[in-house]
DNA sequence: CGTGAATATCTTGACATCAAGATACAGGAG
DNA sequence: CTCCTGTATCTTGATGTCAAGATATTCACG
């Protein structure tokens, strides 16, 4: 008499019919953190749909644009901010620089280095979409009551720390 | 003087120093479900690989073995549960069964339809990986006390059914 | 200096996935 | 029976991603 079944109840409950004797319960959540990320993510990417762009590209223009004046990070930075490889940045920077969005320049202290900027066009396209993508993820919000929000969010931190996500270190040392 | 702050943290207080207007706290949470999905697979992937598989292999195969006896679904049905296009579907049974897990028969009744079936060694395979990979899950959510996982599980059992999230329908119509 | 290890980026090749459309069959209305 | 609509699967072409390695540059140490 509870509420109705999600997907994972019913994976939970044929486990049990098939195989008594497994323990599925760990499923239960780790199977969740998987379907929810997938249904919040189709609903994240139709509003950036609705602008003609990727999440993927919000995601690096956000990155540049929050790092503050001059909206610079190198590929290296990049890639460790977004968990994705250096070759998949690669490709990334330069669709974007296809696209007017952000540009390469060689660093000259350190000439292995690249410094990738936000163009005049990136920073906009940015701050144009992300208002109307910020309501879009405060509406999916809705679903959850105010209090169970703020349980989830300090659950989930605790999780993410558990895992080993880590604030990225500013380019000084870490210590002293 | 909380705990250490996890990557969420440091973007949310980058925006606030860049962009204080701006109210980004659903990001708190769906950043996170989005990061904490991606280090979960990671490790998840993991002990596939120890067994030479990859994590949508495992999918499939438990799709089919938890379904029960004789262990047969059709593609349509394996794409809905799992939420890939029925393009992907394709593939991943073409490769499975290339590699002696499943097998393919027309059904004689409906000759559009397709039976997709565990063989006796994709059967094997999927047990002998499965004790392996729930002890996995669970090492993982050690990280959480029982109650906070309790807590997580019911949490977001509540956020992916207000996301449309159910139970696959059965194959006879919903009501009486 | 010169040499080797470390670092930063890019390249290459393979692959899973998707969107859109093609093909084949089923089932009902006339 | 015929046609039309809906369903089930597969095909095609594009794309984002990764792993592994290639290239270029820096830096420490002798």
């Amino acid at each position: 008499m509870s509420e109705r079944a999600d997907a994972v109840d019913y994976f939970v409950q044929q486990w049990a019919q098939v195989r008594p004797e497994l323990d599925v319960t760990p499923m239960a959540l780790i199977g969740r953190v998987s379907r929810v990320a997938v249904l919040v993510q189709a609903k994240v990417d139709a509003v950036f749909a609705e602008h003609g762009m990727q999440s993927w590209e919000f995601d690096v223009l956000a990155t540049l644009r929050r790092a503050g004046e001059p909206y610079t990070l190198t590929p290296g930075q990049l890639d460790r901010t977004m968990m994705i490889t250096s070759g998949t940045t690669t490709h990334r920077i330069t669709r974007l620089e296809e696209r007017g969005w952000v540009q390469r320049e060689r660093d000259d202290k350190d000439r292995r280095s690249v410094r990738v900027s936000l163009t005049p066009s990136g920073l906009a396209q940015c701050d144009r979409v992300q208002e109307e993508h910020l309501a879009n993820e405060r509406a999916i919000l809705e679903a959850l009551e105010p209090d169970q929000r703020d349980s989830l969010i300090s659950l989930m931190r605790t999780f993410a720390l558990a895992l080993g996500d880590r604030a990225p270190m500013e380019e000084q040392s870490p210590d002293a």
